[in-house]
DNA sequence: CAAATTTATATGTTTGTACATATAAAATAT
DNA sequence: ATATTTTATATGTACAAACATATAAATTTG
């Protein structure tokens, strides 16, 4: 694999090194705790001062990707991949790193009329029409997540996109859409009838209900997201710091 | 309210910064929309570089509590206070902060011996007893939330501590632990039989379940815990960026 | 008056340089 | 052999100085 920065992209530089660095953890050696070069020939490598460098091994550093030590240099945080980053993954990227595989039951895409709640967060007319996601997915022995998505129309999904594809990278690729920011609400509540019925287990039974609020580069919202987990199937983990 | 750098202080400056930021931002007129003085201006205000003030800034802007626009300034966050932070305020100050008066319906603290997992987590040996502390908390008329905390011997706390004070400012002030790094865990699940005895609800009601790992600065196990909540008596919010 | 252009000003990026500090490892003293 | 001290090496902090870039506001042009 190469490491290389290119000097003449608009891409800042330690942006660039950011990206390297997170291909650069991946490799073995390092998922096993070595540590990565040292700064000062990290930036000699890819030949740039060591402040940009540092700007870009910072993030990681507080995204909980690595773990810097005086004199001890820095390696990869165990049990990374996960943490942070982890939010951001797709639900099917999310399975398969936890080796499991995924069947889809469900996939139905409409245009629909946005709810109050909804207008109020795209800030858009009760009578502009959003295009809804539902998925129904899970082992393949049985279903055990429900998801409805609804998206901006400024983000300019229609029927015709490949909604099998990973959607982020969907978004990103055909559309030019760069998911930034993520609010997500967790709670618990019983299953109701319609729940009940996807997921095929009893009224009331336990569901980890998820509210997810994605919003752009520019802090516009663009998904808003309702994921609805069979009990036990699924567990949240968050990592912060202060 | 006056804002001063310590150069002799052993502080850096960068930390300093940081929390005099945290002060200025609480002011009315910031939290108004106001843009805080700019770069340059608040650099020569403190007495330190550009640069340095950056490293500050930067710690809030990835915290979502600052936004920077080119040109415009830099202001506060609608709707800050929240996002990370709120990750760790106790559960009294997360309450009081959403205008819900608390009652403690028990608070029970006794020495026990370790389950295997704890053992492995704060890493001792299965004889040694560690601290263990449960409380029932909720609204004046309905307990909603179950705790029960184990801590690291090498906390220190004893049973003559002052557990009705807020936690991390006891583990602060009276022990010199600062709590840092938390991992969390949620998941949704019905209640069995102690819990339900617990919350008085019937038997496998849907409980939002969390396992929260935390850890002091130098990334050492100091407490686990474990929290019960009654469905729809708390939401748990999650904000992150890529 | 409205549209296009310029300009001033804020943040954004990058470098080179210097010294501070924690600590693993080596050297030394007990 | 063990305890202590030193040293080398990594990250940590801090500054000054440029230049890049986005954009609100002022200016010019049609």
């Amino acid at each position: 694999m190469r490491y290389s920065i290119d000097h003449k992209s608009p891409v800042p530089l330690h942006v660039q090194a950011e990206n390297l660095l997170r291909q650069l953890i991946t490799e073995e050696e390092y998922q096993n705790g070595k540590n990565i070069p040292n700064e000062v020939e990290l930036a000699e490598m890819l030949g740039i001062s060591r402040t940009t460098l540092r700007m870009a091994i910072n993030k990681l550093v507080i995204e909980g990707l690595l773990i810097r030590k005086k004199r001890a240099g820095t390696k990869v945080a165990p049990g990374a991949v996960s943490s942070k980053s982890n939010n951001w993954l797709s639900f099917s990227q999310e399975m398969k790193l936890r080796g499991i595989p995924i069947k889809n039951f469900e996939l139905h895409v409409t245009w629909a009329l946005p709810e109050p709640n909804l207008t109020i967060f795209f800030n858009i007319r009760p009578e502009e029409p959003v295009l809804k996601m539902e998925r129904l997915r899970g082992k393949p022995e049985e279903p055990f997540v429900y998801f409805a998505s609804y998206f901006h129309p400024r983000v300019g999904l229609s029927l015709d996109d490949d909604f099998k594809r990973p959607l982020y990278e969907l978004l990103e690729q055909e559309h030019g859409i760069i998911a930034t920011l993520s609010k997500e609400e967790i709670s618990a509540i019983g299953a109701d009838e319609f729940i009940a019925g996807k997921l095929q287990v009893p009224l009331g039974s336990p569901i980890l209900f998820r509210k997810r609020f994605v919003y752009d580069q520019q802090e516009r919202p663009i998904e808003y997201n309702l994921g609805y987990y069979k009990a036990d199937s699924f567990i949240y983990t968050v990592e912060s710091t202060r």
